[in-house]
DNA sequence: AAAAAAG
């Protein structure tokens, strides 16, 4: 199965025509007694009929993936090496070929090649975190009997299957915020995460998900056209739904648990195939899973683990009442009956406030400064007017190119404020010669998909964007952010800043600032202060200008993301909220500097 | 006010 629709769009029509026929009468290999997760990928010890198509070949492996012989199946179980060369062959390292080979329940190996050709090559060089980078993090957790962190893999111990995983995803140590995270998810408890941009957080809430599915006790699911998922991860955006998806496949490689995305603006139908093959972990958007709800092909009923990607987005004002409805109308165990997760590198207090009505007895945990990889990330401002950013951003870009930095992995990300708007600058810089395409809601999801290839492998290296791609998304070699409209709220461009300097590299992130932007002034200058970064002098000359600067002002302290809302309520007395390192039981593993072990040149982690 | 998310 695709992970992506653009993948596979143009084999669709292909698949339905040669499934929808079976779909009635033999929509899934059933599994007609409980078979425990960590046991399913075994193969099957007595002969299952052989599904009709076995003969085809995967039909959503853009065309030069043949597949293996239809006989290979009958040999049962999984085998990784199969279908390397031709993944390659297939050339897009970004583009996975996807999930479960369609009609032979054979587990397709997620993971990219490595043998030395061009792609091998950028994967690995893509695995070689700078960890010196993240030791001196801030590290704060409040709450009820905080469990401690964990140092290494080892020590958590996620089992063999998925301690095999993260090998082949060359992690070598837990990132901050997963030595902290996943003990606490592991210990059962509920837990609102507050982490940098690509410091690691979608590994950090699929470890404790994956394992927890393998090796619990479920009873069984019913059978039927209505799938049961155990685990949700919900997210704001398609794209990151496929990003989560995609990472969550490679986590769950071999261990028997099922992994599958619903998201808007693709065909319904086979992502409706997909949840009747099975499934455990649903990763989706919020839309397309209501209306799934309302058509009863999932019901929320065995839900154990709940994980809200971006939580704070999940739960601002467009959004809320529709995760709301998701997890308190649609028949979902109430908090307290199953574990909840929420993850953002932004968490606005007035947010924590809803989306502690989802949680039970959690813990907050703040991991790194000011919701950012800052130190990472060089921050420019530049006096801009409207009138002259289009001149002044072929200015930059024409300064990357002789600097050598205008190359296939010089990526450039440049934000606008809305949709028409990026229309019409993709638009002038392709005409002026700059190879640059754009995403945003008003195009086709194939579209959207295809740009983001596009933009990926470096055919395009310019992108437009909306916001809807400031957050969650995992692009290598993003060198440089341009906020060509900076937006109104200061969390939102931390976000954005967040799609370069990641995985330990260094990015730059420059702004275009006029009279228009005046209510970012104070907290955005606050911001680069914090992060060390060099303040305009006429940078906060604006701020006075703006009213009610304050509500814009970045939440936390000084040294971190947020703070727990709780300890600031009206409920806490005493002194010493900012004692750094307290907690409410004084099991105190907060506020770390650097005391969580030294790293070597090269070593890898698990990133977000 | 805009963007996102169902069709």
């Amino acid at each position: 199965m695709a992970t992506s629709w653009a993948d596979s769009v143009a084999a669709s029509e292909k698949v339905e025509t040669q499934f929808s026929s079976e779909q009635a009468y033999q929509p899934r290999l059933a599994r007609p007694t409980y078979v425990p997760p960590h046991l399913r990928s075994r193969p099957p010890s007595s002969g299952s009929p052989a599904p009709p198509s076995a003969a085809t070949p995967a039909a959503n492996d853009r065309g030069s993936y043949g597949g293996p012989p239809a006989g290979a199946r009958s040999a049962g179980g999984f085998r990784p090496d199969v279908g390397r060369s031709g993944y390659v062959a297939a050339g897009g390292w970004n583009g996975r070929s996807g999930g479960w080979d369609r009609g032979r329940d054979r587990e397709v190996n997620p993971f990219p090649d490595t043998d030395g050709t061009e792609q091998g090559l950028i994967e690995q060089e893509n695995a070689v975190i700078n960890f010196d980078a993240y030791e001196d993090i801030p590290v704060e957790a409040t709450g009820d009997n905080v469990p401690p962190p964990a140092n290494t893999f080892a020590e958590i111990d996620l089992g063999d299957a998925l301690n095999l995983n993260i090998q082949r995803c060359k992690y070598v140590r837990p990132t901050p915020i997963q030595r902290h995270a996943i003990p606490i998810s592991l210990a059962g408890r509920d837990l609102m995460a507050c982490a940098q941009t690509g410091s690691g957080k979608t590994a950090a809430f699929c470890f404790p998900i994956i394992s927890g599915i393998m090796y619990g006790q479920y009873v069984q699911r019913p059978r039927g056209r209505t799938a049961y998922p155990l685990a949700l991860i919900l997210s704001p955006t398609r794209e990151l739904s496929i990003q989560i998806h995609e990472e969550a496949r490679k986590f769950s490689y071999q261990t028997g648990v099922k992994v599958v995305v619903a998201y808007g603006g693709a065909p319904i139908n086979q992502q409706l195939r997909e949840l009747e093959r099975g499934v455990d972990i649903l990763v989706a958007t919020p839309g397309r899973l209501v209306d799934m709800l309302e058509r009863a092909r999932v019901s929320l009923q065995m839900i154990k683990y709940l994980a809200l990607d971006e939580a704070d987005r999940m739960l601002d004002m467009g959004f809320e009442p529709q995760i709301r409805k998701i997890v308190e109308q649609m028949g979902m165990p109430t908090r307290g009956l199953r574990q909840t997760m929420l993850f953002s590198a932004t968490f606005p207090k007035e947010i924590q406030r809803l989306a502690s009505d989802f949680l039970s007895n959690y813990i907050y945990l703040t991991v790194g400064r000011v919701g950012s990889s800052t130190d990472l990330i060089v921050q420019r401002v530049e006096y801009v007017n409207e009138s002259d950013k289009r001149s002044h951003l072929m200015d930059l870009l024409h300064a990357q190119r002789e600097n050598g930095v205008h190359g296939k992995h010089a990526l450039t990300l440049v934000f606008v404020e809305t949709k028409r708007g990026a229309d019409s600058l993709e638009n002038w810089l392709y005409a002026n010669g700059f190879p640059a395409t754009s995403i945003h809601g008003d195009r086709s999801q194939q579209e959207r998909e295809l740009a983001l290839r596009s933009f990926k492998s470096g055919r395009t290296p310019i992108l437009v964007a909306t916001d809807v791609a400031a957050r969650g998304l995992d692009i290598p070699h993003v060198a440089h952010v341009v906020n060509f409209d900076l937006p109104n709220d200061i969390d939102d461009y931390v976000h954005r800043i967040g799609r370069t300097g990641r995985a330990g590299k260094t990015g730059l992130a420059t702004a275009f600032f006029n009279e228009n932007n005046s209510s970012l002034a104070r907290p955005l200058a606050e911001l680069m202060q914090e992060a060390n970064q060099e303040v305009p002098v006429w940078l906060p000359r604006y701020a006075s200008r703006s009213h009610g600067g304050g509500r814009n002002r970045r939440s936390g302290g000084s040294r971190f993301g947020g703070r727990d809302f709780r300890r600031e309520s009206s409920f806490n007395r005493g002194t010493d909220y900012y004692g750094g390192g307290y907690n409410s039981t004084g099991h105190g593993i907060s506020a770390g500097y650097g005391a969580y072990g030294v790293y070597g040149a090269g070593v890898t982690s698990a990133w977000e």
